[in-house]
DNA sequence: CCTCCGATGTGCT
DNA sequence: GCACATCGGAGGC
């Protein structure tokens, strides 16, 4: 997922920082209970799965077979198309780097909220969130390419309490719109 | 119904 | 490092 492009309403990231969560397996993922919050990741995969956190929305990816919840939350990305849009919801003075980073933030830049809960990343779509390809960027974006092409780092998740420890936050090496770690006081 | 609390962000010390 | 805004989900009663 990193270095894929992701549009939300007129709002186009390249991903730079993801963390992995593993449903029933996992004691820090909202799956880990099945309930109607949850039960979104127990359906097919692609499916955009929306929180609320203090106030914030934060967004997911839907992985895994149909019946298996698991899923990949979004917590940074570089804006590369939508610049003037993603300011004026995140706040004009914003430095770029700053604009998509930590999943609140990177939700709000897209114009992610609870209506975009469950929406097929995949289908192809003019408004909404989406999945899409390079070439679908004008002008064509630096860093587009093979994902192959850079260097992936790996480390604990952002402020979990349980599960604290388990290296499934992954990154693009040196990225600038990369979110700082922070350990939960109360990690396990 | 009520209480607890968090996969956050921001600002201040 | 720490407080706190802010609010729905989850679970206890």
């Amino acid at each position: 997922m990193l270095g894929r492009f992701l549009r939300g309403h007129d709002v186009t990231i390249r991903i730079t920082e993801v963390e992995a969560y593993a449903g029933p397996l996992d004691p820090a993922s909202h799956a880990y209970t099945r309930t109607p919050r949850s039960e979104i990741m127990y359906g097919p995969p692609s499916r955009l799965y929306v929180y609320r956190i203090h106030g914030h929305f934060c967004a997911n990816v839907v992985t895994g077979p149909d019946g298996e919840a698991s899923a990949v939350l979004l917590r940074a990305g570089e804006v590369v198309d939508g610049l003037d849009v993603a300011l004026r919801r995140r706040g004009e003075h914003l430095a770029p780097t700053r604009l998509a980073r930590g999943p609140g933030n990177l939700a709000k830049s897209l114009g992610i909220t609870m209506d975009d809960l469950g929406v097929d990343l995949d289908a192809p779509r003019s408004r909404g969130v989406r999945f899409i390809a390079p070439d679908e960027i004008d002008p064509h974006p630096a860093g587009a390419g093979p994902i192959n092409s850079v260097l992936i780092s790996s480390g604990p998740r952002v402020g979990v309490r349980r599960n604290a420890d388990v290296a499934w936050r992954y990154w693009i090496t040196d990225d600038p719109t990369v979110s700082a770690y922070r350990r939960h006081p109360r990690a396990h």
